[in-house]
DNA sequence: ATGGTCGATCGTCGA
């Protein structure tokens, strides 16, 4: 089974690009975050074409994250747990058949942050608290779990062409990668990590100062896999032709194949 | 030091 996670920076801005990419991915199961649209507005017919079941959890003008998939969607949840007034759509999550067991797979958007010494950033570090704590929860249960998408964390130098310029970020700084690793020491495996543990391995790179020809990359969108889904895992890796395309999403895919 | 680019929306925020 193939799980792809894209930041999409916008559904209605990036559907050609969207569509032409998954006809080519072959992926089972989508997980899109930026989708930048509410429910009701979201092309979910361009997608049921393609054979997915759609399932959106979108706010007006920012955030939102969707989860398509080719084998079914069970136990749809949105919202992270934690925090009920939280009113910023940033996470769903929902159980798909994989072979004779299930997985569940969450596509999230974890907050910013920037700037730095502002509620922005106090927020962030909070929904990082209460990831750990629902990951925390859902590890006991021992289902197979992925949790794909925009994690805004650089975790290490490594992850950065030019990790000194961004000292002074809410995505490398000190207490977004601690929380990280306190997230990660639960026993999640970072996939592409696990693949790919060289440098130059890049997920997002800035619309400006031509960065993309630069190759002025960061790796902030991220799939980590609880020890039942790292039990199965082939291949991981980085698409980031999409980059290079006609009206690009900053972000490009991210997958893996579990057996 | 500043401005540099996008998307959603329509003045301005978020990234």
């Amino acid at each position: 089974m193939k799980i792809v996670t894209w930041n999409i920076n916008g559904v209605k801005a990036r559907l050609e690009a969207a569509t032409a990419y998954l006809r080519q991915a072959d992926a089972d199961v989508v997980c899109l975050q930026e989708i930048k649209s509410v429910d009701e507005g979201f092309p979910r017919e361009a997608f049921e074409e393609l054979g997915y079941t759609v399932a959106t959890h979108g706010q007006k003008g920012f955030n939102g994250v969707a989860l398509l998939s080719k084998v079914g969607l069970e136990d749809v949840t949105r919202g992270l747990p934690g925090e009920d007034a939280d009113p910023q759509a940033r996470w769903i999550e929902a159980l798909v058949p994989a072979g004779a067991t299930m997985v569940r797979v969450a596509s999230i958007y974890l907050p910013n942050g920037n700037p730095i010494g502002t509620d922005k950033f106090t927020y962030k570090l909070a929904w990082m608290r209460r990831l750990e704590a629902h990951t925390r929860t859902r590890l006991a249960e021992e289902t197979p779990l992925v949790l794909a998408g925009d994690f805004n964390v650089i975790p290490d130098r490594v992850d950065a062409k030019r990790p000194d310029a961004w000292g002074g970020d809410a995505l490398f700084q000190p207490e977004s990668r601690q929380a990280w690793r306190a997230l990660t020491h639960l026993g999640l495996t970072d996939a592409v990590r696990a693949c790919h543990p060289g440098p130059g391995v890049y997920t997002f790179w800035d619309y400006q100062a031509g960065a993309f020809q630069k190759d002025d990359g960061i790796r902030i969108d991220h799939i980590l896999l609880s020890p039942q889904a790292a039990d199965r895992l082939v291949e991981a890796g980085v698409d980031r032709a999409p980059r290079g395309g006609e009206k690009p999403s900053d972000h490009v895919p991210v997958w893996i194949e579990l057996a």
